[in-house]
DNA sequence: CACTTAAGTCAAGTTTCATTGACATAATGA
DNA sequence: TCATTATGTCAATGAAACTTGACTTAAGTG
């Protein structure tokens, strides 16, 4: 999977840690998933997909 | 989050042995999704989502 | 009745996701 | 220059997802 989790974020000026705030998890947390490293889980993409009013489609692809 | 797997197999007449082939998980994992013992991982989810020709929004659901 | 299939569940093990704490690097600003 | 912020990454730990193998129960079907 990959994501526009970067995109996204940059988009609205915020900084890692300012999304892992809003997302309630650690800003390695952030950096994982923006960097490739692991997917985030179900619940966690609900609420990556939530927060930016988007479908979890739309944020995630397969790869 | 719970989902409409239950409903959508049975739709089909598939078993969960069936819908486990489908998806290349254990039985185990289909019966424990399911039963709401825990959720599919994002990649998961895309698989389900894919093989019932929905949106992952569609299928699962926070509650 | 005996046999098979489906579903639910448990135990024990591996892999993946997520955590805290730490360190390095680059960029910016006082 | 010195301090701060942002990002990337590592190690160690814990929690969640997923595995195999086994057992039980219920519902057909010969």
């Amino acid at each position: 999977m990959n994501n526009r989790l970067k995109v996204l974020r940059a988009e609205r000026g915020w900084s890692q840690q300012d999304l892992a705030t809003r997302l309630e998890v650690s800003r390695q947390s952030v950096n994982a998933i923006e960097t490739g490293r692991y997917d985030p889980s179900l619940p966690l993409a609900f609420r990556i997909a939530d927060l930016f009013g988007m479908a979890i489609e739309d944020i995630f692809q397969r790869d």
